[in-house]
DNA sequence: CTCCGTAGTCGAAGCGCTTCGACTATGACA
DNA sequence: TGTCATAGTCGAAGCGCTTCGACTACGGAG
């Protein structure tokens, strides 16, 4: 061993008395070591505190054994999300013997070129796709192994995952429903929003319509049949038009007392409009928000909200990846379930 | 060219007409180079798109060109200052060459005995660092070279980047004083809360009543003489306590127009308190609070506050890792003068 | 009793880079 | 005009690991 460098492969084999190549097969399990030398290697290793050098082992193998994560670290994404979407990715990884080189979207195309070049990652999740990213046209070029959190234009060929929209807008129309409401809408957004993200308003609007119609299912519970409707309003964010949409909205349908909006800045005014009415949200009208949970905590009363579990994204992204890097197959397209968080 | 593999510097060196040794010369500039040689190889590497190895650089030159960034990616950090400085930390390390690996705290004393021993990175930054912190001890021993953001309790020989407390202290005494406030008071916090950080709380109050003394200087703008008098008081975290503390400061002291919060979940009550006793917050009476912005947000009217600023927190600390990889000193102990936001 | 497959191990050949020592011009100096 | 630094370049020796092919025992099949 030498004194002023770390511990290598020949401290542990000589301690041992195995070749190195030896040790290697006992760490690797790539052939076959009788149980007795398995165990004296096992033991040289804890005893010498051995660690594989990573350069070494990335060299001889063309696996270094990281994977990057581009985060938009400085943008408006949400951040709680972000952390719990980073926190898990990294410990998801390190479950998979694993670490993770943080890289933020601003490194853009040429970090990933970088990255992929020096074989410093053997794979990349990129977080915040959006449907025109130069990132992605990268990412197929480099051929990098790689998962996308969201769905570019042309995701062919590319692995994505992201949360089912559609899913978020029935979990809505599900949850008014259980509360006895008869007749719900659904507050969205000025499209242009949404511009980013293609179908992403209409998913959300496609199922909550759906619920018109029988999705009752015996075998998982009540049968729930929807006998009252559903509609859809756009609506834009400035307080002046949430205030008439939601008025407009009323008078044409009195019967409504659910109220579902997709529209993050929108909800104070909605509950504001809805105040002026004379509804009692939570007693005898129902609202609930698809987006960050702050969002429904900042109103009174505080609402339900449909939220990303960016935590479980994070557990499949780096799941995907790590089959990717194996040379297993993986569905193009993961959706994750929604989760609603009643308060 | 190897078709299959990456371009390596062999090729960039066939291509120039150069030996390798040359190229890497080139590139490190360790050694002189014939200006027409260099230009050779610079286009050579461009044109291929060569980017170095990194597994094999690391090996060769034991460098591995990387640091490790350790976040407490779960618990309590006020998010927005982890964002600042994670997002600070990886620019000013691309800034340097190097890029950014990331731990999560719970990795603990383990994590950073494995990422040294695998000379995965060359150095660390710790962040969130406790009094009583057993990571800082590993780091000790292991020798990684490294910059903790906090102080454990004992710094020698160690290399700590923090908030300077002191100056927070004062710049709300300068902020009050230059609304005129003549009698001021800094409610602080139980002093429980602080326990994970020496001297946190007194160095604030230390540097609030420092203000007492005459600290004007001509020649950076009017001298400030102030003739009125500060207090500090501590106070608990429960509103009723928090009532009742302000309620008291305002009898025993009733020509006082200004506070200082430095007590995060006091704010919202101490509001109210003064809103009960008649005071006219930004009108006839001033409050500032220490704490992450979204405290002085929160409330109505909107606090003036002082705030980490976290982004130059890492890029100090990236500097300094960055010094002593180098070999060069940098100091032990750095205080990073807080920024006071009015709103 | 011989032959062969297999489990278990070893040695050597790289992986792509940096770096050290050596070598050759070149010009400065005496 | 010979001597010496010095600038500029090359070749070779690793860095510590993985992996391939080869070798040795050993046991079961023929």
């Amino acid at each position: 061993m030498n004194a002023s460098r770390g511990v290598t492969i020949a401290d542990v084999a000589a301690r041992a008395g195995v070749a190195a190549s030896t040790v290697s097969y006992v760490l690797s399990g790539k052939r076959s070591i009788s149980p007795a030398t398995a165990q004296r290697v096992m033991d040289a290793v804890a005893e010498l505190g051995y660690h594989p050098h990573a350069g070494a082992r990335s060299l001889a193998s063309r696996r270094a054994g990281v994977i990057a994560m581009m985060l938009p670290l400085r943008d408006g994404m949400h951040l709680p999300v972000l952390m719990q979407f980073a926190s898990g990715a990294v410990t998801e990884a390190r479950r998979h013997d694993q670490d993770v080189l943080l890289m933020t979207a601003d490194e853009g195309p040429a970090g990933l070129a970088r990255v992929a070049a020096s074989s410093i990652v053997d794979g990349l999740i990129l977080m915040d796709v959006e449907v025109r990213d130069p990132r992605v046209e990268a990412v197929r070029r480099l051929g990098l192994p790689s998962v996308l959190i969201g769905f570019p234009a042309d995701a062919a060929g590319l692995t994505c995952v992201d949360l089912d929209f559609t899913a978020a807008g029935r979990a809505c129309a599900d949850y008014l429903a259980e509360r006895g409401c008869r007749d719900i809408a659904l507050l969205g957004a000025s499209e242009a929003v949404y511009e980013r993200r293609t179908g992403f308003a209409e998913r959300v609007r496609g199922g909550f319509l759906d619920h018109r119609e029988d999705r009752g299912r015996a075998e998982t519970g009540p049968v729930r049949r929807f006998a009252g409707s559903a509609v859809a309003v756009p609506c834009p964010d400035d307080p002046v038009s949430v205030q008439r949409t939601v008025k407009e909205l009323l008078t044409a349908r009195p019967e409504l007392t659910g109220l579902a909006v997709h529209n993050e800045p929108a909800v104070p005014h909605v509950m504001h409009a809805l105040a002026d009415a004379g509804k009692l949200v939570g007693e005898d009208f129902h609202v609930v928000v698809i987006g960050p949970d702050e969002v429904g905590e900042r109103v009174h009363p505080r609402l339900p909200s449909v939220l990303v579990p960016a935590e479980r994204l994070a557990e499949i992204a780096v799941g995907h990846l790590m089959r990717k890097l194996d040379g297993d197959d993986v569905p193009e397209s993961t959706l994750v379930e929604p989760r609603l968080t009643t308060r």
